[in-house]
DNA sequence: TTTATGCATTGACAAAAGTCAATTTTTTTA
DNA sequence: TAAAAAAATTGACTTTTGTCAATGCATAAA
């Protein structure tokens, strides 16, 4: 697959004319991590964003005592580090390659000026800034208003019906990161599906999940409704 | 004051030309809410957005036990209201009116006529949507990563900066208030400031707030150090 | 002034989640 | 395949936060 059909298949850039793909082609660089690696840390100048050809690339805070909560797991087609693009500053946390990437680097000045002649290119930009800020407003919620069990509820029946909508599917990330985007520790992340499990609401057996009981995992990830203390 | 000085006075229009501002001023509608008022409330359809010309404005969220997790408090000159007019969805929170506030409504579709004829006014937007995701991000950090006196500190020590940057300021919202913008309870939040008084961090005399070792207060805020347990 | 009303504080207690350490299981790699 | 490393689980315990109820305090209305 040559660059301008990488570009083409970015959701980003989705509905722009050919001339503006190959515009983005020409300010594009190509860029591969190793597994483990680090591809920017909070702080560092945010010179320009990234788009994700292959691979995962996770983004995350870091407390002081090194404990790390995920902010995003990504994937194929997916953009990260944009902030700092508008704002003009530091990239606000860290990217990490989770696996083997292939990423396309645009910096920021090349960007700034294509997009400046370019409004269907912001449009597609905006939305794309907007849905994440949905999204982080969600996790917000979240993490404030409801317990890890509420947390967990919902993740599992988003991640159910992310891969294919049926009661058994394959976690793609160890239930350690698991408990770092549920923003809680393995050890309780690891109590809570032992309980739900003994409940009869789900079955877990390494990382394949199936559910059982999706009513109750409803209940608990949007009415609040506690687990039975067994 | 009339309605083209308020729009020019509004942050997110700034740098755009007279005929901008006019364009702006032709789609906008003024609105008036009393305090206590209802602007939006979560899954209503977005229709449009909106800047503050006077007041405030709660943005947050529920939970179903309705416990409030605030999001923003906004004063004049900020926008709310804008992810849906990118997205094409849902307000994704509820918007209140803090006290009674003017405002000007910009309906979805002049608004993003508008932007398709105009890059800069689109990369003003990108600029602001990217803050608030900076902003997010770092919310999203405190809830997980710091427990309630360290989002306690790190707020005292913004608020104090934000007001004139003296150790001696007045907080600006109820505790009841600044206990759901940390993700807390009234009673916990409470405690934690008599702890940090008795400990000679503070001095709290109801809405009266003044920082004593700013020192420690960063620490905790920064290197989640913990407060004794006086 | 007196009486409401809402907000803030305090105490006693319960629940939730984190820590530390030991052990088991799984995965990697030599 | 065996050994080593990493990840997950479990138990005992501590800390943090939330709940409920009572009380105090201030502001605003009668």
């Amino acid at each position: 697959m040559n660059l301008l059909d990488h570009i083409i298949a970015i959701p980003l850039f989705e509905g722009l004319s050919r001339g503006q793909h190959e515009a983005l082609a020409r300010i594009s660089v190509s860029r591969s991590y190793k597994k483990g690696q680090t591809i920017f840390s909070e702080g560092d100048e945010g010179v320009g964003f990234y788009a994700i050809i292959s691979g995962r690339v996770k983004i995350f805070k870091l407390s002081p005592e090194g404990k790390e909560q995920i902010l995003h797991m990504m994937g194929a087609g997916e953009i990260f580090g944009e902030v700092p693009v508008f704002t003009g500053q530091e990239y606000p946390a860290y990217a990490e390659a989770h696996i083997n990437c292939s990423l396309l680097f645009f910096p920021r000045n090349s960007f700034i000026e294509l997009i400046k002649k370019d409004p269907s290119l912001s449009l597609n930009m905006l939305a794309l800034l907007s849905w994440r800020l949905r999204r982080f407003a969600a996790l917000i919620e979240d993490l404030s208003l409801k317990e890890v069990p509420g947390r967990l509820a919902a993740y599992l029946l988003y991640a159910s019906k992310k891969s294919s909508n049926k009661d058994e599917f394959e976690l793609d990330i160890s239930k350690g990161h698991l408990a770092s985007i549920l923003g809680t520790i393995p050890e309780t992340l690891s109590r809570i599906l032992g309980k739900m499990g003994r409940q009869g609401l789900i079955r877990s057996e390494g990382s394949r999940m199936r559910i059982l009981d999706r009513t109750t995992l409803e209940d608990i990830a949007t009415k609040g409704r506690k687990l039975e203390n067994i």
